[in-house]
DNA sequence: CGAAAACTTGACCCAACTCAACGAACGTGG
DNA sequence: CCACGTTCGTTGAGTTGGGTCAAGTTTTCG
């Protein structure tokens, strides 16, 4: 059971390399833990003048925006290890809101500390850069995937991502998935309907690619699901190697 | 007619604070002038160990990604002031092409020159991260737009935003916007068929939100269609007090 | 000036939405 | 710990926004 800043380290040190005396400056960052009950709000739409960036610790979180008609459009999830608003170190007002999907615990720190330890440790710096930008090369994917992919992909994509993602940081076996949202925030993330989810989800459980127990959802070849999901988890960008060169 | 150098600064000032010291040493970047004709990769999905950073001069560009059917979905526009892959400065493999829109002119940076300059002057690496957080901001809209939104609403919504990016360099009055792509291009960038986006613009048209000649797109009045497109460009975090504080 | 590309329009179709009903699971208070 | 209300999931029936196909028409450009 790491501690939240072990986490930290751990999590920037899959995709980035982050020396010895690095990672000791951010276990020895201030913080603050914090929890949140289901869907609690952490930054609403419009907001301003927040002065810390939460790291999530466990529990998932997502942002999402809305249409003048009030539908939603959930346009990220956040595991552990996932920065909340990096976003917020430089600008300054929120546009769109955050808020907790299960019982949530983060660690907040100050902006200023972290845009100061950025600037000091350059390894560090760059670690918050790669993560930044693997947020936008997921916002592309997504993109794609509800601009030009049919129903039953879209959500076998999603699931696949989902699985890989959690694997990353240690959890799950990447084979399954625990999904922890409701089949209509499913939807919200996908761009479809909460009836539409619930009838796709089904078009892959008697096509065999997955199986379901309650929320639970494993899949029955991975090979398979990642054929149906086209997915490729190149976008992704979880080879150390490849990241942070030169 | 500013130089390329120039535009940079300009552009980075538009959102954040830069002091003369640091317009100085920007404008005195080592870069190579690049031009490219219509529809030319400058890079393709999966390629990797790209050592330069390109910034659009003039012309526009495009991102795209496509599916294993070659169904495309083009993910971002960039039009002069634009950085091209700051990406590149930190994942070594790209996760989806860029391709010149128009005949483009670009300068190009070495990426570790321009990684220097962002570890030397705290400015230019806040004004860098900016630039970044803005087009993630940009990716969250246009998954709402193109997950949530109907037709007639996301060809408006594309339309003001490109007026007011425009608008925001000093080209165009933010009352029109040149159409540089065709349709079919149009509807790759929110997801639908060009046959679509047809009768969509027709559609705007009969009801007086749009007058258009050619490509060329003017608003009748920008509440009216700002207020069909659901759009508001917070977003876009044009706001330089916003930006960038603390 | 002619060929190719882009635009326009009509007819038809289908994936996804809406509406509605019902069953299952879950949380809460008595 | 059970009762019961509420949220979530499931399924059917009917509708529709946007896609497909195809045939012109206009524009662009060599």
């Amino acid at each position: 059971m790491p501690t939240p800043l072990e986490l930290m380290v751990r999590k920037l040190r899959t995709r980035s390399s982050i020396g010895e005396e690095a990672a000791a400056v951010i276990l020895g960052l201030p913080h603050v833990s914090r929890i949140y009950d289901p869907l609690t709000y952490l930054v609403r739409e419009g907001q301003g003048d927040l002065d810390r960036c939460s790291f999530v610790v466990s529990g998932q979180a997502f942002r999402q925006k809305l249409t003048n008609d009030g539908a939603r459009e959930i346009v990220s999830l956040h595991i552990p290890g996932d920065f909340l608003d990096l976003q917020q170190l430089f600008l300054r007002h929120a546009d769109h809101s955050v808020q907790a999907l299960t019982k949530l615990t983060t660690i907040d720190i100050d902006r200023r500390a972290l845009r100061e330890l950025a600037m000091t440790h350059p390894s560090i710096g760059q670690a918050m850069w790669v993560d930044a930008l693997v947020e936008a090369s997921i916002y592309r994917e997504w993109l794609i995937n509800i601009g030009r992919r049919d129903g039953v992909t879209r959500i076998a994509h999603l699931l696949c991502e989902l699985a890989v993602r959690l694997k990353a940081i240690g959890l799950g076996d990447g084979r399954s998935c625990e999904l922890v949202m409701t089949q209509e925030q499913l939807g919200d993330a996908v761009g479809m309907t909460s009836v539409h989810v619930n009838r796709m989800l089904k078009a892959l459980t008697e096509a065999g690619v997955i199986e379901r127990t309650g929320r639970s959802v494993s899949f029955g070849s991975w090979e398979r699901i990642s054929t149906v999901a086209e997915f490729s988890p190149a976008y992704l960008h979880l080879d150390l190697a490849e990241n942070n060169a030169g």
